[in-house]
DNA sequence: CTAACTGCAAAACGTTTGCAGGTGT
DNA sequence: ACACCTGCAAACGTTTTGCAGTTAG
């Protein structure tokens, strides 16, 4: 973790960007929560509850850094928010979301599943691939097995 | 064409919503301009070069009806705004979006690409999938061209 | 006839920006 | 020392909402 902080401490460096203790706390806010799925409010009040001082607008500041420096990535799954996502260390592309329309759960999927679909993309529509963005949405584990319960039948596919 | 309105009369009256000479001038636009990619506002002012008694907030209402409806989607390409995008007739899925992040143009993919994807996605996280989003980012034909205009290719077809 | 729909203007929302002052390197 | 950074509040652009009047079914 503090490892991860140091590295992240160098790539601002590395830009010439100064790491202030503002924005050190919003990184380890992002390295707190790296499961979630936070929007630049949740992180605003999450780096508030240590470092009350701070304001909205820096938070946003140095999300937009971040981004820039692809530490992190800027998703939207639709609601009106932007949200923020730790990228793994060393990962060429970004990660899958599955959203669940029931709980509004997020999992991440860190595998890249995307590389067939990406050669065929980039020799069929002669498209030079950079980034992706893959959301699925559906029912996950857990909302399945609540079905399950309310009517105990053999668990197939739900048609839609 | 008048098909198509056709059936999305019969579908907004199945689900009990009057068809209102607002909609009706909506649903045209949509229609009329399937290949783009229309924010609610650029619906507004395509509906009020017809219809210029119709007001903006009207368009909202029945762009979320229709979205509602799964008669269009609505998709966000990351900068503020969401954008209505008319489903192909009788397709089970989303279709998928190359976003070229030099000119910004958007090309459709209407093949699905994913059903291997999903297989795997369904059996390996258990997850029950219902939709997706997918969008490449990258450098379109045209942009790609472009650069290498030094050694003049033979012109491509033109995307948009 | 009346519940559903409309236009308008105001409000709400997330996000950005201008500025005067402060701070890390 | 000085460019970069901050907090605040005001401004922004998009979307939603309250309301009084209108209309499709």
């Amino acid at each position: 973790m503090e490892n991860r902080l140091e590295k992240i401490k160098k790539q601002l460096h590395t830009s010439s960007y100064k790491l202030t203790p503002q924005r050190e706390a919003t990184v380890r806010v992002l390295l707190e929560h790296e499961e979630d799925h936070l929007s630049a409010e949740d992180v605003y009040l999450l780096v508030k509850e240590k470092s009350p001082e701070i304001g909205l607008a820096t938070v946003y500041r140095t999300l937009e850094l971040l981004t820039e420096l692809k530490i992190v990535d800027k998703i939207n799954f639709g609601d009106g928010v932007s949200r923020y996502d730790l990228r793994q260390e060393g990962a060429a592309h970004f990660h899958h979301h599955l959203v669940c329309i029931e709980c509004g759960s997020v999992e991440e999927i860190q595998e890249d599943l995307l590389e067939d679909v990406e050669a065929i993309v980039e020799e069929r529509w002669n498209f030079l691939v950079k980034d992706h963005r893959l959301t699925f949405h559906g029912v996950c584990r857990n909302c399945q097995t609540k079905h399950a319960e309310v009517t105990p039948l053999n668990p197939e596919k739900t048609s839609i």
